[in-house]
DNA sequence: CGTTGATCCTGGGCGC
DNA sequence: TGCGCCCAGGATCAAC
C-alpha cells in the first residue's frame, strides 16, 4: 500500500540516480501493468532524457522531453535502482521479527515487469507481485486531464482549510471512506487514513455530515502530521514496501492504530479494535475515537 | 448524483 | 507436510 509517504520516499531515493540521465534499453516482463502498448513505450522513451522526477498523490512522475512516464504502485509495486557497481543480494530476505519480505538491490525476477536501463549505467526495476500497479505514458499536454480527478495535494496552496471544509458537503458516507477517495485529498490510503483519524480523535465510521467544524479542523492538521511523519521515517513497510535501495522503511514502528488490532493504545491503554467500512479494514481506539464524538474536539494526541 | 460492491492478483497465514 | 481457504486492498467500473 504505497501511499504518499512511500511514493515520496522512492522519489527522493531515486532522483539522484536518474535525473539528468538518458534512457537506453527497456525490457518488458508482464505487459499487463503497462497502460500503453509495449512497443510504443519502448519507441517513445528510448534515448529520452529524464528531466525531472516529481510526485502527485500516489503517482510518481518522470518528466521526459515530450512525455511523462507515470507509475502507480498499486498494492505491491516496487521501483528500485540497480547499480551495476554493487552486487545483487541473493534472493529475498525475511525479516526475523516482522517477517517482512525484503531485499536489498536485487536482480530481476519473475515479478519484475519493467526494466529501464540508463545510458550511464544502472537501471530502474519495477517489480509488482500482485500486478495492481500501473505504468502510463502520456503526452505532456495530457497531464492536466490525466490528473483532473485528483484532489488536494498536501503542502501546496490547494491544500487549505477553506477548500478542505468545502469538500465535506452534506454527505452520508463514513469519514474513513471519504479519506480514501483520491478526489478528496490525494495520496491518503488505508494506513494514513486510520492514523489521521486517530490523531484527530475521530471514529472512522462517523458520517461526514456529523462532524463538527473543530473536528474537521483537527483532521486537516492530522493528515499533514501523519504524512510528514511517514516521510520522515522513510515510509511504512507493513508488507511489501521497499525504497529505491530495496530496503524497508521505519514508519511501521510509529503506527498508532493501523495493524494493531488487539494491542494496547499507546495513548490510553485501551485495546485497539478493527472494523470493516466499505470493504476496507479500519483500526481505531474506541476510547480515543468515540463513536458518538467528543463533547469538545480532541486535540491530536501523541 | 451519491454510494456501494465486484473485480483484478499473489503470497502468507491458518485450520485440518 | 500439504492442501484448501480466506485475507490484504487501490482504483475503476457497474449497479443500485
Amino acid at each position: 500500500m504505497p501511499e504518499l509517504p512511500e511514493v515520496e520516499t522512492v522519489r527522493r531515493g531515486l532522483a539522484p540516480h536518474v535525473v539528468g540521465g538518458f534512457i537506453d534499453d527497456i525490457q518488458v516482463g508482464d505487459s499487463k501493468i503497462l497502460q500503453v502498448e509495449p512497443h510504443r513505450l519502448i519507441e517513445q522513451i528510448r534515448g529520452q532524457k529524464i528531466l525531472g522526477l516529481t510526485r502527485r498523490g500516489k503517482y510518481l512522475i518522470f518528466e521526459l522531453e515530450r512525455h511523462y512516464l507515470i507509475f502507480h504502485f498499486g498494492m505491491t509495486g516496487q521501483l528500485t535502482f540497480r547499480d551495476p557497481n554493487r552486487s545483487d543480494s541473493e534472493g529475498f530476505k525475511r525479516h526475523p521479527v516482522t517477517g517482512l519480505q525484503r531485499t536489498l538491490q536485487h536482480a530481476p525476477d519473475r515479478h519484475t515487469h519493467l526494466q529501464i536501463h540508463l545510458r550511464q549505467g544502472g537501471s530502474m526495476l519495477f517489480r509488482d507481485i500482485r500486478k495492481f500497479g500501473k505504468v502510463f505514458l502520456i503526452e505532456k499536454g495530457e497531464v492536466s486531464v490525466f490528473f483532473e480527478r485528483l484532489g488536494m495535494e498536501p503542502w501546496t496552496p490547494d491544500y487549505n482549510l477553506k477548500a478542505f471544509l468545502q469538500k465535506f458537503g452534506n454527505r452520508k458516507l463514513a469519514i474513513k471512506s471519504l479519506l480514501l477517495d483520491q478526489s478528496f485529498v490525494a495520496g491518503v490510503g488505508n494506513i494514513y487514513a486510520d492514523e489521521a483519524l486517530f490523531a484527530a480523535g475521530i471514529h472512522p465510521a462517523r458520517k461526514v455530515r456529523s462532524l463538527r467544524k473543530t473536528e474537521k479542523e483537527s483532521l486537516f492538521e492530522a493528515i499533514l502530521q501523519v504524512l510528514k511523519r511517514g516521510i520522515e521515517h522513510g515510509g511504512t513497510s507493513f508488507r511489501d514496501f521497499v525504497n529505491s535501495d530495496g530496503d524497508k522503511g521505519n514508519n511501521q514502528e510509529e503506527l498508532q492504530v493501523y495493524g494493531r488490532k488487539g494491542e494496547s493504545c499507546h495513548r490510553c491503554g485501551t485495546l485497539i479494535q478493527r472494523i470493516v467500512i466499505s470493504q476496507r479494514s479500519s483500526s481505531f481506539c474506541p476510547a480515543c475515537q468515540p463513536r458518538g464524538g467528543r463533547s469538545r474536539a480532541g486535540k491530536a494526541p501523541i
